[in-house]
DNA sequence: TAGGGCTCGACCTCAAAGTT
DNA sequence: AACTTTGAGGTCGAGCCCTA
């Protein structure tokens, strides 16, 4: 499974399970017995080899649907055919509308990067920070089971008390992961070292299977709608950006003076002693917007017939951090460019 | 080619350990 | 004490291969 197969099977997750969809999923959309095609079996089973959430029982969901409707485990909530997490109220719709306002919380809080509020929501720990991980923008490393995760943070400083939380360690992950790996190398990595015997079996166990079925016709299907896919969820999100640094822009220089897309400039700034190109880019990191970007925005800004002082900006949606600075300020040193990096949220 | 045996994944149950 | 989390393990059925 190369980077870009990964990357497509989260963009086919993705496209299949926009907020809409979730605004409108009903009980049965969620979870059920015999049904592929719901939310949990998406996050659980078909997005397995983005991390794998196998393991605990189907309560992990919050609520499930059992298979023998007459057995009823004691320790949750039962209906007639549904079982739940008492926390989540006294009967299936109630305790479902409860779940998805919590799903669509999480989703929220990861999109922004606010990971810490994550840890208090209700659903157990494995589930909902796999949903989390899937609408992070990749900014989550895939790595879910407890104990992995505790030998993780010890590796990396954090004392490992019953006070430590999920969140906490995912932010180290993050932090100390190289920019030029992608979050499943960088996963499998980490899973190499702390993962336990029996599950780096597991894994190789999945890894064999993806590569005999790689040949096989079930898997065509996805790659060929991963290109489309990427591009539409690619293309959303350039386009989100845009519009916000739009208006940034003409609030503060004036609507007369930003120009869209001409010449192909994402964005174009007229000041009086300058001239400011904007390149928007979709990726999750800033090193990888100013790579993806640089070209294309120098082409622009040499192109440009206006004699007045040029000024480059490339834009994404994230901050830059630590490692983003330093490539930062080596570009700016080695090729003494008028240049600057812009974040700006959605 | 029917059917027995086997494996594997999906789904489920149980109970111990942990938490509040 | 009551509830939640979690690992271990059981059951079922689909699919595969082998053999009569």
């Amino acid at each position: 499974m190369t980077n870009i197969e990964l990357n497509g099977l989260l963009n086919e997750f993705l496209t299949r399970w926009q907020i809409e969809d979730i605004r409108n999923m009903k009980l049965n959309d969620y979870v059920g017995t015999g049904n592929r095609d719901t939310f949990c079996q998406w996050v659980e089973t078909k997005t397995r080899i983005l991390g794998s959430i196998k393991g605990m029982t189907s309560i992990k969901f919050g609520i499930y649907e059992r298979k023998k409707p007459n057995k009823k485990p004691k320790n949750y909530a039962n209906g007639k055919k549904h079982s739940w997490l008492r926390a989540y109220g006294n009967n299936e719709n109630e305790v479902f509308e409860n779940i998805k306002s919590d799903i669509l919380q999480i989703i929220k809080y990861s999109e922004n990067g606010n990971f810490n509020k994550i840890d208090d929501i209700l659903l157990p720990d494995l589930f909902k920070w796999k949903v989390a991980f899937l609408y992070s923008n990749e900014r989550l490393i895939p790595i879910f089971k407890r104990d992995v995760l505790f030998s993780i943070g010890k590796h990396f400083g954090l004392t490992i008390n019953r006070q430590i939380t999920i969140s906490q360690i995912h932010e180290k992950m993050i932090l100390y992961k190289p920019f030029n790996k992608s979050v499943y190398d960088f996963m499998f990595e980490l899973y190499e070292r702390f993962g336990k015997g029996e599950d780096k079996l597991e894994i190789e166990k999945e890894k064999n299977i993806r590569k005999r079925k790689g040949t096989t016709k079930r898997n065509t299907k996805p790659q060929i709608r991963t290109t489309s896919s990427t591009s539409f969820i690619v293309e959303q999100k350039h386009n989100k950006i845009q519009e916000a640094l739009k208006e940034k822009l003409s609030t503060k220089y004036g609507e007369e003076n930003v120009i869209l897309e001409e010449n192909y400039v994402d964005v174009k700034l007229l000041q009086p002693d300058y001239i400011g190109f904007y390149e928007v880019k979709s990726s999750s990191y800033a090193s990888q917007c100013i790579r993806e970007a640089l070209g294309q925005v120098l082409q622009y800004s040499f192109c440009d017939t206006d004699t007045r002082k040029k000024k480059i900006i490339v834009v994404g949606q994230y901050p830059a951090n630590d490692q983003d600075l330093g490539y930062i300020n080596y570009i700016k040193e080695k090729l003494n460019l008028d240049f600057e990096y812009l974040n700006i949220s959605i």
